[in-house]
DNA sequence: CGTCTATTTGAATGTACTCAAAAGCGGTGG
DNA sequence: CCACCGCTTTTGAGTACATTCAAATAGACG
């Protein structure tokens, strides 16, 4: 089991002595996804926080109506889960799917509170963890008040480059809060601003 | 100086000793603000984060065309700064304004480092106090994707019931990313529905 | 009391949506 | 490996929701 990326990721920010580290990875657990399955199920109980060792996840809430609202998607690197089901023992109000072949560490959250107990320095980590999950979301609230659909577009594109080979357009349009039909007028329109 | 309000706000995640709150108290100062005095103007550095002993802010974005974008309100208890910019020493990228009269508690960067550095209580209590703040912008973000702006509308008046009586309509219209004009004839629909 | 701002109302406009159909692309199985 | 099938993307027409602008009314603050 290679747990370089993982730690590495936490190590960033926290520096990890090797009593800890051997503490944070005993407490994680490796699963595979393939494309199309489900990490999360609306309505089930929401046990673990993932973390995306490869591949790539998304999380989306399905309304009455059968319309997909786009929460987040998590790339390799990245950690993802219902956190307000997770963290409050409420069955998931979002599906979470696996874009593609991926591999995921998982931490219930039994031992998340293990850690948290333990050692200090994870829970830096989490503090540091939750603190720039909440001042993206924070930024993506300022634009999406603030700005038409073509400039979240923009910056979307611009935040995150890599992220457009990885994911359709439909889910990049649910994510901006917008119809698919309405996305492809959009890059319609920045074409013909350009010369080639 | 009262400190039982926000030593309550504290205690309600995490047992303080009297060290602790010794050193939480000396690390707070405490200010007034008159009905429309600016805590925090866009372009300024952010230095503190506020606690609301009393009154009501409100802090929002101002886009090049003058709209105005509400990011959050903080009533009494609760907590509000610009996190992203008071985290990362940029500019600020909002104001916050008192709505009324109010007393806060500041807490300055440096003060806050030292409490996280020698106060393992204080690191859990602003590691829940992100969690809050994460999971209630997700929530937001997701009912902004999925609902309706009348929907919308319900719950913020279900969940913050007390609000609308210290915020007007201008302002609760800049929260939910609609026009006032537009949050009037809501309003109008909603009061013809209703037999009284 | 007077002024300034918020709220309401209505008309005209525009942005983004729905519905429908065609074209493109990718995954899968033969 | 190619061909088919299904899903994604594009395109266009018609529509609806929400905005802009303007003016009248109401309410709050000094």
């Amino acid at each position: 089991m290679n747990f370089d990326l993982i730690l590495n990721n936490i190590a960033r920010h926290v520096l990890l002595s090797s009593s800890e580290i051997e503490q944070i990875t005993s407490a994680v657990t490796y699963r595979k996804l393939a494309r199309k399955d489900f990490f999360l199920e609306e309505g089930q109980p929401c046990k673990y926080i993932a973390f995306v060792h490869s591949g790539a996840l998304r999380a989306y809430h399905l309304d009455a109506g059968g319309k997909e609202s786009t929460i987040m998607f998590a790339l390799t690197d990245w950690w993802i889960t219902d956190m307000y089901c997770f963290l409050n023992g409420k069955p998931a109000m979002v599906f979470i799917e696996a874009l593609e072949n991926s591999e995921i560490f998982l931490l219930s959250r039994e031992n998340l509170d293990r850690l948290l107990d333990n050692l200090p320095k994870f829970e830096r980590f989490f503090r540091i963890l939750m603190q720039n999950a909440y001042t993206r979301e924070q930024l993506r609230i300022i634009e999406n008040l603030s700005l038409p659909a073509a400039k979240r577009y923009d910056n979307f594109i611009a935040r995150y480059p890599q992220i457009i080979n990885q994911v359709t357009q439909k889910q990049i349009a649910s994510y901006l809060g917008i119809t698919p039909e309405f996305l492809s007028t959009i890059r319609k329109n920045k074409a013909k601003g350009t010369i080639s």
